[in-house]
Formats: C-alpha cells, sequence, structure tokens
DNA sequence: TTGTAAGCGTTATCAC
DNA sequence: GTGATAACGCTTACAA
C-alpha cells in the first residue's frame, strides 16, 4: 500500500521517461529544457502529487524560504491584542508577498531552557527571526550569535546588535503634552507605563521635554508608573483628582490605560464629552501595520545580506485631537 | 571571518580527533563508544556550539520531531480566547513532554491557494498535524492525503477519515435541559449557535432529547440559532421573554451568549442573583487543558504508528450548578 | 571501539 | 537539451 503525496523526484522523472536532474530542471524553470519535455515532467508532477520534500531542498540551497515570527513576552494574545493584530497583519503581508512562510513559535509555558526561536535559529531551521515585543536579553543575544538574522520589532536592546523597527515613542509622548499645555494646562497628569520596557522610559522623557520646552514646571507627584492596567489606571486617577492642587489634564501612555483614566475621572465627577465604550480619544496614532511591514522589509534585507542603513529605524506617529479633550484650541 | 554557530558535525569530529559518524555516536549515544572520546566530543561540541543541522537530520531520519498547531478559522485569538488558551495548554504540555517542537501556522489572510499546513504536511515538514476548530474540508482532505497523521481538536467531520477529540456537546446540554427542567421548568429557552461546526446541531439535539425524555413539549418559538456574540444573545433574550408565554428558563449553549442572556434578562426586568461582571453561571464544564493533551497524546499515537481505538474521542463534561438557576433543587 | 561506505531527496556543475 | 556526478550535513550498516 504505497502512501499519497510521498512521490518523490525520481518517481516523477521517471514518470515523465527523463533523468531526475532534467526533472528538476523542468520544475524549477531555470535551464534550457525543451517544452515538450518540461510539459512532459509538469504533467506527471502534477499526476502523481509531487511536492519537493522540504529538507532536502533546505539543506542543498540552505535556506528554507521561512521565518519564525516570536511573539515577545509582553504579548498575552499575539493575534487578539489590537495593537499586535495590526502590526502582524503588515508583517504577514510582506512575508506572504515576498514567498515566505511564517513560523510563530509559542512559549506555552516559561521554559528554562532555551526558547524554541534559539533553537530553530541555532538549527538553521529559519532564514530569519522578527521578535515582537519584550524578550530575553541572554535568548536574544544567543540567537544572534548564531548568524541567523533576527530583528525587532517595537522594542530595542542597545546593547546587543539587532536591528530593530520601533516607534517615536518619545516624540509621540511630547507632542501630545505639548498638545496639552497648547490648550492652557499648566499641569499635566502623567500615567506611565512601568514594565521592562523601552517605551516606559521613552514617552516619561518625551513627556518632560515636553514640559520644559512649555515653560511647565515638574510636579512629580503628577507623575506615575504603573503595569500596563484599566483597572490601575482608573485607581491612580482617582489619586491624582483627589490632590489639593489636581491635574487638569491626564497624558496616558496606552489607549488601554486611557480607559481606565476616563472611567476614574467620570467617577471622580468630570464631564467628558464621550460615549463610555467607545470614546473619541484625543490620541497618538501609530501606524502599526506599517510598522509591522517595515520590520518584515528590513529581515529580509538582512536575509538578502543587504546591510541596513541604520540599527534602529524609528517610525513617525501622529497626533489625532478628538473629543477627550475638549475643544480644538 | 567564521560566523559562528555554523560549526558542523565535521568540525566537531575534527576538534575531537574522531572521525565524523563517531563523533555521531558519542553525541546520539546509541553505540559503543569509549567513554575518553565521548567526552572529547562532548567538549568540543559544547565548545564549538554545536547544534545539528535541522534538515540533514530531518532528511536521513524522516522526522523532524516536531508538529504543526492549526486554529481554526473559527479562533479569533488562539491565544486569547479563554477557551483555547486552556485546550492549547494542555497540548502544548504534552508535545514539550514528547519532545515535539511545535510550530502554529497562521493565516493571515484568506489565502485562496493552499493553507500553510497542507503545503507543510505534502512536503513532510512536520510529523503531525494538529487542527483545532473549523477547518475547510477541502483542505483537511488534502491533507490527510499526503499520509502526514492529522488529528481535530473541537471538531470533527464524519465523511474525513481523521481521529478527533472532542466534548460531549450533545451531553452537556442534555444534562443541563434536564436539571432545568428538574427544577420544575416547562418552558426551557434555547439559544444556541448557528455555526458551521458541530456543536450547534449537537447542543440542540441534547436540548431537544432533554425535552423528550423530561415529558416536556417542545415549542419551536423558545429556539433560536444565532451567531456567538454577546449582543445578539442579549437582543435573543429580550426577545423570548417579551413572548405571551415566555420560558421561565433559558439555555445558552456558549457562556459568551450566557453573558447576553443575563443582561438581556436583567433588562427585561428578571432578578437574577448575581454580578454582573462574573455571574455565578450555572454551567457545563469543559476539561480543556484534558481536551488538549488528549488530542495532542492521540497525535502523538498516530505519529508513532499506533492505531487509535476510536476516531472519534468523546470527552465527558460536567454540569456545574451555581446561583443563576437559583436554588439546588 | 572506531573508521569506511552508503544513502536520505534535492539541486548545481559540467560534460555529452 | 539532457544526463551523469557530486554535494548539502547527517546517521546507520558494516567492515576493520
Amino acid at each position: 500500500m504505497k502512501r499519497r503525496g510521498t512521490s518523490k523526484l525520481r518517481d516523477v522523472a521517471a514518470a515523465a521517461g527523463v533523468s531526475v536532474p532534467t526533472a528538476s530542471q523542468a520544475l524549477n524553470g531555470r535551464a534550457r529544457i525543451s517544452s515538450t519535455t518540461r510539459t512532459r515532467v509538469l504533467e506527471a508532477a502534477r499526476r502523481l502529487r509531487y511536492t519537493p520534500h522540504a529538507a532536502a531542498r533546505r539543506l542543498i540551497l540552505g535556506r528554507s524560504d521561512s521565518v519564525a515570527i516570536v511573539p515577545g513576552s509582553n504579548m498575552r494574545g499575539i493575534f487578539s491584542d489590537l495593537f499586535y493584530r495590526a502590526v502582524l497583519s503588515g508583517v504577514g503581508g510582506a512575508f506572504e508577498e515576498a514567498g515566505y512562510r511564517m513560523l510563530i513559535t509559542p512559549t506555552f509555558r516559561p521554559a528554562a531552557e532555551a526558547p524554541q526561536f534559539v533553537k530553530m535559529a541555532a538549527a538553521r531551521e529559519v532564514d530569519g527571526i522578527l521578535i515582537a515585543g519584550v524578550v530575553d536579553r541572554r535568548w536574544l543575544a544567543e540567537a544572534v550569535e548564531t548568524g541567523t538574522p533576527v530583528i525587532l520589532l517595537d522594542n530595542h536592546l542597545p546593547d546587543i546588535p539587532v536591528p530593530a523597527v520601533v516607534n517615536d515613542n518619545a516624540g509621540g509622548a511630547y507632542r501630545a503634552t505639548r498638545f496639552l499645555a497648547s490648550l492652557g494646562h499648566t499641569r499635566i497628569g502623567f500615567i506611565g507605563a512601568a514594565v521592562d520596557y523601552p517605551f516606559g522610559p521613552e514617552t516619561q522623557a518625551g513627556y518632560l521635554r515636553a514640559l520644559r520646552d512649555a515653560g511647565l514646571r515638574r510636579d512629580r507627584g503628577l507623575e506615575c508608573s504603573i503595569p500596563i492596567d484599566v483597572e490601575e489606571a482608573r485607581r491612580r486617577t482617582r489619586t491624582l483628582l483627589a490632590l489639593p492642587q489636581p491635574p487638569s489634564a491626564i497624558f496616558a501612555v496606552t489607549d488601554t490605560m486611557a480607559m481606565g483614566v476616563i472611567t476614574g475621572a467620570r467617577q471622580s465627577g468630570c464631564a467628558i464629552p464621550a460615549d463610555i465604550t467607545n470614546p473619541p480619544l484625543t490620541t497618538i496614532r501609530v501606524r502599526k501595520e506599517e510598522m509591522g511591514r517595515r520590520a518584515a522589509e528590513r529581515l529580509l534585507d538582512l536575509i538578502h545580506g543587504k546591510k541596513l542603513e541604520r540599527a534602529v529605524e524609528v517610525l513617525a506617529n501622529e497626533l489625532i485631537v478628538r473629543g477627550t479633550t475638549g475643544g480644538r484650541r
């Protein structure tokens, strides 16, 4: 009983009455092959449902035409989180167009041993690795050591030589804060993200620079760095608003936190012109799809041996003014 | 400039002063090798950071020690959906213990051509494929044709010879409905799931059988099959409760829908002894982790050439009586 | 105990 | 145009 789908190139060649190398050429197209034999080979391949053995191809070609996509440890739900969903959509589009397979390497349990992507790099199973978000620097370094191209998305570790595509977090925070200042606010609260993650410090830096440039005095009592969590943001907002001199505006670093801020502000008796379920937040628009696409393209560049111009590619973002900041100046 | 991590077995052998096959044996352990050479080889391998080339190994061994995990098209967020998160935790545990790699094959865009898992099966890239949820029968059939072991989780297609691990949907619905009847309810609403998916019809069958066995008359006006959506469930609930003869109890097929039912019932003025955000639903407890683990184990059985006893393994579930059905008989 | 020879399925090189 | 021959990196017979 011969199993289906197991036909080898040898079978195709035999069926077409040619040698194995000829069959290979006919299928891959490169060399000069008479159109008669080519047709015969193609026909035979189709009939036998021939698919080249991936490992054999990989071995001789030295490439797998596939990349690993690694969800960083901050990505609870790689497909659910709206942010990463958009990012990955860009990633997926770029790789698909380039004819690359994508393998997501999940980490079901926090492994003590090397995570899959390190092993895959070492075993040369993929041509490149795209890591989205937070990653253990030790494993990252080890993956880089193997020589397999690696790119970081929405994260970067200055001390490890890995190119990255990131959002201009500092710039976004700067523009948002300056905008609030331009509305006349002088006490602007900052609800930041306390994570092992670049954007926590970066946004705070942007916020502080904006205060300085706007000639406002910093009040540490108006700042906090907390886990990215709606409930925690709500609580801190209530605390801020209960101060003797409360802020008249609050800058929350993520939309998730902004939700909590809105709820908290409502509870504290602030009127916010918005529908709870979908508040028209004044926000920073990050071009997420673009970010994913760029990262994918940079990885492809690396795979194809191109040198990248910049180690870290910073994507510009945009301030979108909407209802929650009340008025357009 | 020699790239790291690219050392081959040949390098290790050279460094240890032995032949390539000897090095191989020393590393893989099978044959009789003097402990001196073994140590030398191991030492050399460690020093050179040797990792066997996956493709080469795969080619000669005929196996990859890795499986593909395919999120069915009903899985919006494979890692986010609580149900599948639990299921995948079981899956992941089993495969990890067995030393198998897991590759998630995402479908970023609905491809017209064959999805990745079919290609991987045909190219013999993985030893087995686990598909969780809804899958196009045509592609499934094609994957099965390749001879690569395939198992279905939480789904089954009777006309395609694929083993499956499923939940006893009919039984669960039966027990739930009979329980409601035992509380004295004679008009029991049914809010079912209209999806291209076994559990829609199955739960309805269980519901109907329970009505019969309890001696209750079926009233089609109390039944509906809708998309799995909180809002839709809420709306239907309001409709049901607005009937001249409304149901006195409602069986919702998923917890998601039950949320909508509760909201709708509240809005219609029903008193439900429950906290909205986390209502103590009377529910069917599906052993999700177990389900995942079983599916993984069955796939491993197939990979190892064992014949499965049952094509479809049905997992028993359990009725958990809690607050929302008011009283324990 | 160790090395030699062969082969996994494919593609590239180079004669014919 | 086509077909031998070698090679990719590794493992398993089998001979030394």
